[in-house]
DNA sequence: TTGACATATTCCCATATAGGAATATAATGG
DNA sequence: CCATTATATTCCTATATGGGAATATGTCAA
């Protein structure tokens, strides 16, 4: 199997430098038609109405018709499936507090596991 | 030119599915042999392996030999890069607090730019 | 309608993928 | 040294990519 398409979810679609920036720009600014974003962008205006479809396949942006132009929009919530991902891994890179007694609380807590997670045995040793 | 390659970016290493669940395992976990992520994956060994060195080339996992295990554990800062990103942002998807004001402060302070993002042009309307 | 502008789509291509199968490397015990 | 276990690497293939060039679609204005 190839790798999943660009288009499959928000994460392999923000997993391009341009399309990220696409993002950021969109953000800061409210809204943009394409033209603009070429201009900003530096990219010859195919590219950027490719990237641009990608984003929309996954629901990153929204478009309105605006006469000739098409104006882009961020739908930010989109980022949050993200955002919710690695925050879970937040308090792992020291938020300054003391993270090893949290670990070892949360280990405590959900890990009635397995007593080796090391070597999965059959026999004794 | 094609797809940048998984190994170019956390970004695009944690695009594939089974290397985020590989780092949420991790997460969980602190420290597991291959052996054991191949019985919690479900996947055959040399799948494994190969998301394995994706995620080690990007820093996201460490290795120490133990015996004949090399026993991985998750880098949980390099996800920081993403944390990062995403969080820029968080004040767009309505954290409870009128989202509206905080952009038109943003706006205001910040886009002393363009008179028309929408259409840049060039003689006179 | 025709022309000019804005955007989208198509065709081309080199490159990288993820998975499967097979094999190579590494480390341990006897 | 040899067999066994644990992991990594190689070879294969279908598929998708992003960029470039060219072209199609859409929309306005005269």
């Amino acid at each position: 199997m190839p790798r999943a398409p660009t288009t499959t979810d928000v994460f392999n679609a923000i997993a391009e430098p341009r399309r990220r920036q696409i993002v950021e720009l969109l953000a800061r600014s409210g809204a943009l038609a394409v033209g603009t974003l070429v201009v900003m962008l530096g990219l010859p205006q195919p590219a950027v109405s490719k990237h641009l479809g990608v984003l929309r396949k996954v629901g990153l942006v929204a478009v309105i018709k605006h006469g000739k132009q098409r104006v882009y929009s961020l739908e930010a919530e989109k980022l949050k499936t993200v955002h919710d991902w690695v925050k879970a891994f937040e308090e792992l890179w020291g938020h300054q507090l003391d993270r090893i007694k949290q670990r070892a609380e949360r280990r405590a807590r959900q890990q009635t596991e397995s007593p080796t997670l090391l070597k999965p045995r059959k026999g004794p040793s």
